[in-house]
DNA sequence: ATTGAGCTTCCAGTGACTGGAAGCCCTATA
DNA sequence: TATAGGGCTTCCAGTCACTGGAAGCTCAAT
């Protein structure tokens, strides 16, 4: 398989494609004419990682889950461990959005926002009490 | 004032002051031994920017922001308008953390984590249905 | 023979910093 | 007066995960 196969049915361009056999996630083979010769566990692999980076999970994570993935001998808990903490993250990462949506709501419910120049929203950023 | 004093008072260390200066967001005078001296308006505008960071709003958006602020001529309505998209966008940014958590959260739960090679989490990762 | 699509590499840019190196400036102490 | 330190300066490089673009090779079809 070409490249741009693998990236129609992998779901992920064949530029990020490069970039992930650049960074050492996937190791295509060549043929004669220098082109990426992909073989099914490439593919496999990209859609593999294209789910785990859909879960946001970093390329970090995905490599580690990818090697995890290919060792028998891997113990589930490893796995469950690396899920757990990016749960964690995510769970930060909702609450702190979640805070900036509180404050900056009621800011916007706050601005009357017509033609007049006087605003809430620039007097809090102002550090106006 | 120098950069330190500055970086104290506003909460924004020195390096992000500097690389504020650079792309034009604060401009400092200098005193004659080449240090940067900041004038109340620029602790001002840095503490400004720093609250509107606090709130998630791009660079591009602080400087529109501040731009706002200092004009006296603005209309309520462009404040407020910028605002709401960038509400948007969290709004659309906790959704999708949240669609990331529920998939993961389920995973993690049916995840034994134990010493055992099967794994849930990496079955759905790979593609099993 | 020529087009056009698809492939190759390499370089640069994104956003918003952050770390580090090399070196000047200022104050205090021995 | 020498020196030690801390603060300041600039510049370069790295982060993360791509993405765009240019120059040029390959392949299939006309």
């Amino acid at each position: 398989m070409n490249i741009g196969e693998v990236a129609e049915r992998s779901g992920i361009p064949p530029k990020t494609i490069r970039y992930y056999e650049d960074i050492g996630l996937v190791r295509p083979q060549r043929s004669g004419n220098g082109y990426r010769a992909f073989r099914k566990t490439d593919l496999h692999k990209l859609a593999f990682v294209g789910r785990a980076r859909a879960l946001g999970f970093s390329i970090e994570d995905c490599r580690t889950l990818l090697s995890l993935y290919e060792d028998e001998s891997r113990e589930s808990a490893q796995v469950k461990a690396v899920a757990e903490e990016h749960l964690t993250a995510i769970d930060d990462k909702i609450a702190q959005l979640q805070s900036m949506r509180e404050t900056l709501s009621h800011l916007v419910a706050a601005c009357h926002g017509d033609h007049r120049p006087d605003c809430p929203i620039l007097s809090d950023l102002s550090g106006e009490l």
